[in-house]
DNA sequence: ACCTCATATTGATGATTTTCTATATTATAG
DNA sequence: CTATAATATAGAAAATCATCAATATGAGGT
């Protein structure tokens, strides 16, 4: 895996703002065209634009172009590499833990 | 498990920084001070305390107080319910996928 | 009680992010 | 080819965040 400390910010900014969570249950059924997002979501369409844009960014979310339309979805793969990804992070190796002060 | 969007934002932010990135780095190692953070990322005292507190509030990260030092560890806990939050926001039902354009 | 050390809080500043309006791009239909 | 509809981009304003210097708090040691 070995990502980045950078690289593993733009998958977990995903998650950081409201909107993008909310953005995430309505994609829960399914894939979904950003006009339909649009209006279950409380937002201009630039701003949904942008926000769909650090979705995809982060691999979590997927779009697919059909005419002229946009179909957004949960990416499967983008999933797994996050929830590695938290897991790495948070694996504690249970060696020498040597710290400087107090014991 | 039902957390609302905002106590999401709350946990996912604590991987949002590179700097917050790298201490839990620091933090597979087990438990470590406050002190032995600050020699090693290169940010002032203010600014990791700041960083901390924003980690504690995530659930991710616990803090345990010795005297005048600030012990830091993984949570197990936190870590658990960060893992939940991500799979169930991006769990798929794969029923009725009716949207409302092209197909 | 005072001094010192480790950490937290305050307040200010610059950087980043969210949001909007206006405009550009791209695709289909006529 | 022009008109329309869906989405993206540019640019600006407001809000949030990261950062530091200065100061406060709190815990030992003398």
């Amino acid at each position: 895996m070995e990502l980045s400390n950078k690289q593993i910010t733009v998958i977990f900014k995903a998650l950081c703002d409201e909107n993008r969570v909310q953005i995430f249950r309505l994609l829960q059924g399914g894939e979904r065209c950003a006009c339909h997002l649009l209006e279950e979501m409380n937002l201009s369409q630039p701003t949904l634009s942008h926000h769909m844009k650090i979705l995809c960014d982060s691999g979590l979310v997927v779009g697919r172009k059909e005419g002229k339309w946009m179909h957004y979805s949960v990416s499967e793969q983008g999933v797994q590499l996050a929830l590695e990804c938290l897991r790495e992070l948070t694996a504690v190796s249970e060696s020498g833990n040597d710290c400087c002060c107090g014991e």
